[in-house]
DNA sequence: TTTTTCAGTCAACACATGTTCACAAATATT
DNA sequence: AATATTTGTGAACATGTGTTGACTGAAAAA
């Protein structure tokens, strides 16, 4: 923490500019329009440099959104792995993880508001991407799910199957949490409670899986 | 059927613009951007008209959109309706309801592909728009399960959870299935067994609900 | 220190956008 | 048949857009 304070008139801001780009972009996302309708003038004069400026970091918008969405996932990676690595007992497995897990989303609001509007209105090329990640998450839980006792003898596609459940569901509170005001506690709150519920309810469901609906129609 | 063929130099086109404009806008949200990111003039041209022309039928384009949700709303509460009163038998009743909406979806494409956009990219106003409807949705839902005998004793709340997850899962498989290829009959078959097993699966869960699991924590 | 590379500015362009206005054709009303 | 109203057209505007090129100060490499 040396030199600060620019030397007024001519600003360097020595490198961050690039982040100020990818700043300025989320905030946009974040109150305003999707991504897609986001000019490169807009996200310019946001960071608070010329639109010239822009060529120096990013060829054109679709690559910083690209980027943006690679900022994301490592945020939306980390959080999974720290979820993965809490082993709790079973009952409150559901009940951390959930907490964990909306707790990373309110510190990564922007990310999640970001991702939650390219999920379907994105370009394709960051559809799929998007999906390939949610896909990748639905399967290690697939293989968590695997270890459990009770479903030891469930096979693979209606692992999948179970896993891609639990995640949807989640995927589609968040994307509602997403939608309340960022400090409306209770609400929140209750996002957690519900998501929580919906869960255990689809782990009932599992675990009266086996004996029943085996065999696909 | 009297008198087409509209005289060749200017084309009188007799009231249909409105629509046109409306079907151009839905085509061009189908196959390229999110409709917030759809300029005036480039509907305009899809519907082979000038795009002062516009102004005839909507103030601007926000307009359009609410129209727009307004129809794929129309075309949703019909199909709920012929889902809510074919009362099959029990065993029955998932696959016919999974089996109705997806071909329900599959009719109305355009419909479905603009409101999945929009639900989390589009303006606040369309969001809340297409929030309440399916809010309403999930309530009539809550409804019929209430009537199913395993569940009378189950409180109105966890009612319309469980209500909740069951839509809040079939629309994820919805965008899903939206992303295939519109004549991949294979892959929309899957998605029909996905949607059935994952319902099913729910329906387990909340046959075990009402012992076990009564108090919130 | 000198030199090279990096990261910002400024001016300018060609083009797409929303919107206006006055006008004309088609249709509806009388 | 005469008139009024609706619906589409054309020209024109101010403004916002992406992108170019030449230039310049700051930082890094020599």
């Amino acid at each position: 923490m040396s030199r600060e304070t620019p030397a007024r008139g001519r600003r360097p801001k020595r490198g961050r500019t690039r982040q100020a780009l990818m700043d300025a972009a989320l905030d946009l996302v974040a109150k305003k329009a999707p991504f897609s309708s986001l000019s490169l003038r807009e996200v310019t004069k946001r960071a608070g440099v010329v639109p010239t400026a822009f060529y120096r970091h990013f060829p054109d918008m679709s690559a910083l959104g690209l980027t943006l969405l690679d900022e994301s996932f490592r945020t939306l990676r980390q959080m999974m792995r720290e979820v993965r690595q809490q082993e709790l007992p079973n009952e409150r497995m559901i009940r951390g993880s959930m907490e964990t897990f909306f707790t990373y989303v309110r510190n990564n609001r922007t990310h999640f508001l970001f991702v939650s509007k390219e999920l379907y209105g994105g370009s394709a090329t960051m559809r799929q991407a998007i999906r390939r990640e949610i896909r990748l998450f639905v399967s290690e839980l697939a293989m968590d799910m695997a270890r459990f006792p009770f479903l030891v003898q469930v096979n693979a596609e209606d692992l999948q199957m179970m896993a891609s459940l639990v995640v949807n569901s989640v995927v589609a509170l968040t994307q509602e949490m997403l939608e309340l005001d960022e400090d409306d506690e209770a609400g929140q709150q209750e996002m957690l409670i519900l998501a929580e519920k919906q869960v255990r309810l689809i782990y009932f469901g599992v675990a009266q899986w086996r004996s029943e609906a085996g065999a696909p129609a």
